[in-house]
RNA sequence: GCCCUCGUAGCUCAGUAGGAUAGAGCGACCGCCUCCUAAGCGGUAGGCCACAGGUUCGAUUCCUGUCGAGGGCGCCA
């Protein structure tokens, strides 16, 4: 790596020049202005006042050292503003950067980073008592996202969706069913939503309460299961939290947590000593009707996740981050490490039609269904929106314009310009030219203005990837894709591949550059889970 | 009252492990099709990066506080 090699060179110069500088410290960063240089290093900033030198001649006396011997694939080096030292980087690597991708085709930017390691992420999770709504989309599309980078990056992903299939919010749901089956209202506290009598209908005749409520959930499961497949998105596991109470792991936990002295009565309850590890108050465990609380079942299941993965990420809507704390303290206080739990929170997104705010009450049971929004602008629109922003925003998104085919929409304008790139390939087909990976030394044609934009575009793919796992933040792709799409239409609208005054040795070179593009934007495109067609 | 996330162009949002002149799309205005998709490309206008302090050679980025928005603070799930 060119990096590696001007920090080397860096290093070795400063030791010459004795220049007591923290060589660990060395970093380079790309410069916002392209005319300052390919690679920029503050290293003289940071050493200056230690050295008690003024920056910018610190910087000079550095230049002046690496110059008298260029490090290799740089042509130059200089001194600029307060005390940078600027690298310029010889075309040639450029175009290598084109081969690499050429070879990878889709597996370029993937790396090993997580490679043996199990993480596990929960997401969507929602209750089954209803189908997907509005509400769950963002995170769905957010969880299953991460998942494709961390499984680009290597790690070895679990995708698991935690149905919450017993416990007093499925008994309000059996007696809605029930009522709704015999044409009467649901009861006070249940479920009034138009589905509830949709569903009754299906329901078979004469079924216990019991047999209902089994029955609902595994329609409810079938129901959000079909609407996430419409997305894209599977699951490995649907963990039931019925599950561990048949085969007592439930009770197991509570046992290891009061054998650790974590777990203790108090007023007819059972409570969690979470205060230990850092939560705000302890947590009831068991309440004083004997009824387990919600924290209970999931302290369990977090415990089985652990036993079977090396990292548990969960994706939660902003409406848990309180829970956060007492999980992380449970966690501690069963002997695991807290930071091996990562809690993604998504903020809420709000839905416009037409520049009127789309209200979502679940009580009243107006639900906006998800299967419904992609009904209304496809499964990749509804994909890319949710991801366009990062989660920590609140989000606001028209759906009238996420369905629109129209240039303000961003999905089409980025879908297109793989359509293009498409176009391009087959007209050249047509033309009679085979396309064929060149030698480097014949894509030297390759100098336009658009052309540089794209190979950089490819160039920071890799590291836009490998930041973007890390920080668990799909919308870096959104925004790559987005910028990478805007340098292809660029090129597809100046730089013509085929035609009269085009020679052959610069098709074929742009032809390169072509399906490199091309195969650069399906990599960011399947990392988001969006299709890529040929043509639109 | 305490906790979490956020506050950047008229609108929707990027950017920030501290870096040089803060970006994109839309909207507004002005240009560009005899040629691979005009579902496109280019240009102009538009900013006290909420506010006030602090740390630093350097702060939109880090710290503290204030204001504002949303969400949490249950023996609900």
């Amino acid at each position: 790596m060119i990096t590696e090699i001007i920090k080397d060179s860096l290093k070795e110069n400063l030791k010459e020049l004795g220049i007591n500088a923290l060589t660990d410290q060395i970093s380079l960063e790309r410069p916002a202005n392209r005319e300052h240089g390919d690679w920029s290093s503050n290293i003289a900033l940071v050493t200056a006042k230690n050295a008690g030198r003024q920056a910018r001649e610190l910087a000079e006396e550095i230049v002046n050292s690496l110059i008298a011997d260029l490090p290799d694939g740089v042509t130059e080096v200089t001194v600029a503003g307060p005390g940078f030292i600027n690298f310029r980087i010889s075309a040639e690597l450029s175009y290598e950067i084109l081969l690499a991708v050429l070879e990878k085709e889709s597996s370029y930017g993937s790396s090993d980073i997580g490679s043996g390691k199990q993480v596990n992420v929960e997401f969507v999770s929602a209750n089954p008592t209803g189908p997907l709504h509005a509400g769950h989309a963002r995170g769905a599309c957010y969880g299953d996202a991460i998942g494709n980078l961390l499984e680009y990056v290597g790690y070895s992903v679990h995708r698991e969706f935690y149905m919450n299939d017993r416990g007093l919010q499925m008994a309000a749901f059996g007696r809605s069913l029930e009522a709704r089956k015999n044409n009467e209202s649901p009861p006070e506290d249940g479920y009034g939503g138009e589905y509830v009598s949709e569903w009754a209908k299906e329901m078979p005749e004469n079924l216990s309460l019991e047999e209902i409520i089994a029955w609902g959930c595994e329609f409810a499961k079938n129901d959000q299961q079909e609407t996430l497949s419409q997305l894209g998105i599977y699951f490995d596991t649907w963990f039931s939290e019925k599950s561990m109470i048949d085969n007592g792991e439930i009770g197991r936990v509570l046992a290891n947590l009061a054998e650790k002295g974590m777990a203790y009565e108090k007023d007819g309850a059972t409570w969690l000593s979470s205060v230990e590890f850092g939560d705000d108050k302890d947590r009831v465990l068991i309440k004083s009707d004997g009824e387990y609380t919600y924290l209970t079942p999931d302290v369990a299941y977090h415990r089985n996740k652990f036993e079977r993965s090396d990292w548990l990420i969960n994706v939660w809507g902003a409406d848990h981050h309180g829970y956060i704390a007492r999980m992380k303290a449970a966690m501690q206080a069963l002997g695991y490490d807290s930071d091996a739990l990562t809690v993604q929170v998504t903020q809420l997104v709000k839905l416009l039609r037409a520049g009127e705010e789309v209200k979502l009450s679940k009580r009243q049971g107006d639900i906006i269904e998800l299967r419904s929004i992609i009904e209304e602008i496809g499964a990749d629109a509804t994909r890319f929106m949710y991801l366009l922003q990062s989660v920590d925003s609140k989000q606001t998104f028209d759906l009238e314009l996420a369905a629109s085919q129209a240039m303000d929409n961003p999905v089409y304008y980025v879908q297109m310009a793989h359509a293009r790139l498409c176009s391009i390939e087959r007209n050249a087909a047509e033309n009679g030219f085979d396309f064929k990976i060149l030698p480097i030394d014949e894509l030297g044609v390759l100098v336009h203005q658009r052309e540089m934009e794209i190979i950089r575009g490819l160039e920071i793919l890799p590291e836009t990837i490998d930041l973007a796992a890390r920080e668990l933040a799909p919308h870096k792709i959104v925004t790559w894709v987005r910028e990478f799409a805007n340098s292809v239409h660029g090129f597809h609208h100046d730089c013509y591949v085929i035609g009269d005054g085009i020679s052959e040795k610069l098709t074929n070179a742009r032809l390169n550059l072509v399906v490199a593009s091309r195969q650069g934007l399906k990599v960011g495109l399947d990392l988001l889970g969006v299709s890529a067609p040929n043509k639109m």
